[in-house]
DNA sequence: TATATATATTCGCATATCCACATATAAAAA
DNA sequence: TTTTTATATGTGGATATGCGAATATATATA
């Protein structure tokens, strides 16, 4: 149980799980932009989130695009509901929402919609 | 953000928790009995849970009992609350509670009701 | 006051975590 | 097929975390 809070345990990785949560599938290079973080930091935060179960990822093309694992439990589910209802009364992590807004020549994702 | 969660990333912090959760108020002796593990081991994780503010002690006696921070946010208690229902769902942490069961002349503390 | 009980803290060590840098791999474009 | 773009992984070092053992402190009791 506490292996879970381990995952959200980190600044980066957190930052990542509400861009994912806000755009439901977003690329590598998305999350590289929007954080300003170096490559290899996103992609091993990425794979600790995979490791964990929080997201799955499936190639389209040259992009890896990663999303909330469908697995997921109920209960894990109502506590990244929780954390996300937090960060917007909070504003956290709006920055990066800005920051992801001015990138060009984003990868376009079917289906895909910002929630905030 | 991410430091409510690195409190909560250890089963030792978790346990201890559950058992404040559960009891209101209980005092280190018991935890150490309930728990199984060293004295050192549960002060030093109080403590570390002290200063996240997760919880408050206060003194009765020879004992030092604690209990959940008045101050936590309407948040940070949904958290701890959805994690509780989930102890209970999968049956964790109820070893711990067996074992402060078989405790024999606990302090008496007033207005305590186990709610497990 | 001396002793026992309850709790907190310090120290040293082992391990875990995170980062930067370099390198590897996979797909697309030239 | 070579090159470019996108992503993943290996490595070494710095820092953080957790633990056991010893010690310190505070309260109660004799």
């Amino acid at each position: 149980m506490n292996e879970f809070f381990k995952a959200l345990s980190d600044e980066t990785r957190l930052r990542c799980l509400v861009l994912i949560l806000n755009h439901q599938e977003i690329c590598v290079c998305e999350l590289i932009y929007a954080l300003e973080l170096p490559q290899p930091t996103i992609s091993r935060h990425l794979s600790i989130l995979k490791w964990h179960k929080l997201v799955q990822q499936r190639r389209m093309g040259q992009w890896m695009l990663y999303s909330i694992h469908p697995d997921l439990s109920a209960y894990q589910r109502d506590i990244l509901a929780r954390l996300l209802k937090q960060a917007e009364t909070e504003s956290l992590f709006i920055a990066d929402e800005r920051t992801l807004s001015t990138m060009l020549d984003r990868p376009q994702i079917e289906g895909r919609c910002c929630h905030v």
